[in-house]
DNA sequence: CTGAAAGCGCTTACAG
DNA sequence: CTGAAAGCGCTTACAG
């Protein structure tokens, strides 16, 4: 009996009196180890606490056995603002991972960091999930290096003709279709947007879009006037708002490409003597647990973060195991509350 | 030259001309290597982007680099509603972790789960953090199953006499007392407390004395009859609140034992017709970033949540090197907000 | 300063 | 159904 260090396949093997591969075998399950055998030798494994050692196992296997999260932190933002909204859809991937008997690695970088090269390369991930806003111009070169690496991978985000890898997004069109429709329909007629409306931010540019096209249904135009760039943070929104105002063009909506935009921007509109939903209502994007505290309560766009972080996981064991797989849209819901209820005109 | 798959130590020696151990010394550094040997070698990896196995070398060298954070969920709420209080800390953590070049596994668990012999038995990670409210009477076994199991771990929480490991928490009699003074100091009498002040919960126990401690050096007491149980989420808080009111008991001031507490509780108050701060004070603990969008913005205890991941990983590494670490309170703040904006009377 | 040798704990053909 | 053998890619004494 080894007294210290913990229990190999050896010592089962000794303690069975089988060899060793035997033990390998029956503790996988192999179909064909005697099943009394099998049953010896498990009962011996759990006794003795036994572990299959992940690194043996995995450098055999040449494989991890892993997948590896990679979270992108706003370079604008010093502090660890991590957009709350991705809090969900990190408890379904991990859930997901245990699920399919995967290890979750994660790790929150910088998207000018050199992470693209790192996981695969030393067999530490099967595959990468990228999660997180940021300049899609930038990211899309590392996407490609990723692709020429033959490194797996899905990216939560746009889905985009052309797009190098694979990406599960929710229907951003769609959901900017809904905010439009509800805007017009409560007889609003001059819609701002707060939101970098690029293709710099594709998520951001079809949800602008989106509205756009139900608008236009309605004889409504956005104005490219009351469009004030924004990156995903509250301080970004109150900035963008305060220039909003300072245009001095007139607007009695604002949709705000998420809600950490449009938390902050309704800060601003309150510093302002701007009555919320009377003077303006706003709109937000993502349904992160704020939007129900705020006052007025923000009417905005529910994504199913749940079912995404699901399908990240899927999609990209696919992969891993070298099955087909495509990207996806997951459709979109409005949650209407308090700062758009206006009395309807429309 | 390789076509297929990554390179190895033994690609590089070929090219280098020199045999594979000296490659392995090289590439860590080893002094004993001849530096123009040495950058011979780190050239010829770095251009064939060569990455060390961490399987293999892990392996060998009977170690993972490997941390593993262990998110317990409250059992009670279905969904996967982890305390928005650990995103910042989980930022930290993974910080910390790249700091000393270890990688980081996280898994969302329920306290029943049998996570407690898993990662250390398996070499899938050197050590162990544990993140995560729950009932301590349960926790507290596993713990010591750790113990004897020789697992290292840190654990996030209160820090008690004879607790088996190694904990970080705040100061949380400390951040109780803080509290108590205000409230004290605002001319408040009556002042409930939600929250389960019982072993089960120590860290809302220590809360609980801290403020009860404070009260007391005013000439006032805590009324058990206006403490009601609550766990860290807003249905919780809302239904203590409930429960608070119907009994019937005069209060001035409530004191939750956690910002969601409050949340939920505020709103509870609002539905029955209450006003806050002027017919009730509400104060948190946490700060979470909802506290601020609370009407009005409720008054809280800030934990430094960034100082507390790094010191759970820089305790956790020298627990996993042999070193001698102990338990740690951090200082608590408080920050004044509305929702304790009484005209002073005190 | 460098190399030959051993071995970490598995998994997987290959025989029997 | 089972065992002997090889080998995954490293690191680390041990010689020289």
């Amino acid at each position: 009996m080894t007294i210290k260090g913990k229990p190999t396949s050896l010592d089962i093997a000794h303690r069975a009196g089988v060899s060793q591969p035997t033990v390998s075998r029956a503790l996988r399950g192999h179909p064909s180890v005697n099943p009394e055998t099998r049953d010896r030798i498990l009962a011996i494994a759990r006794e003795l606490n036994y572990k299959v050692d992940k690194n043996a196992s995995n450098l055999r296997r040449q494989q991890s056995g892993t997948l590896a999260l990679l979270l992108f932190e706003d370079p604008t933002t010093d502090q660890s603002h991590i957009n709350p909204f991705f809090l969900p859809m990190l408890g379904s991937i991990t859930r997901a991972c245990a699920r399919h008997g995967q290890d979750l690695l994660i790790s929150f970088q910088q998207l000018s960091d050199d992470w693209h090269a790192d996981y695969g390369d030393s067999h530490k991930a099967d595959g990468l999930i990228l999660l997180g806003y940021g300049d899609y111009l930038a990211y899309q070169g590392k996407l490609r290096t990723l692709v020429e690496q033959g490194t797996q991978f899905v990216r939560w985000g746009a889905v985009l003709p052309d797009q190098p890898g694979i990406s599960i997004g929710c229907d951003n069109a769609n959901g900017g279709a809904l905010v439009g429709e509800h805007l017009a329909g409560i007889g609003c007629r001059r819609i701002a947007f707060l939101g970098d409306a690029s293709s710099r931010y594709p998520e951001f540019l079809d949800r602008y879009r989106g509205c756009e096209a139900a608008l236009s249904a309605h004889g409504l135009a956005m104005d490219p006037r009351l469009q004030v760039d924004a990156e995903s943070a509250e301080g970004s929104g109150h900035a963008a708002a305060t220039e909003l105002l300072r245009r001095g063009h007139p607007f009695d909506a604002v949709f705000a490409a998420s809600d950490l935009i449009a938390i902050g921007a309704m800060q601003a509109f309150s510093a302002a003597g701007l009555r919320i939903p009377d003077d303006v209502a706003v709109v937000g994007f993502d349904d992160i647990p704020a939007a129900r505290m705020t006052t007025p309560a923000l009417t905005t766009v529910v994504q199913d973060t749940l079912t995404a972080g699901e399908l990240l996981v899927d999609t990209l064991m696919h992969l891993v195991h070298g099955e087909p797989a495509e990207s996806l849209r997951l459709p979109t819901t409005l949650v209407v509350r308090d700062s758009t209820a206006k009395a309807r005109a429309g």
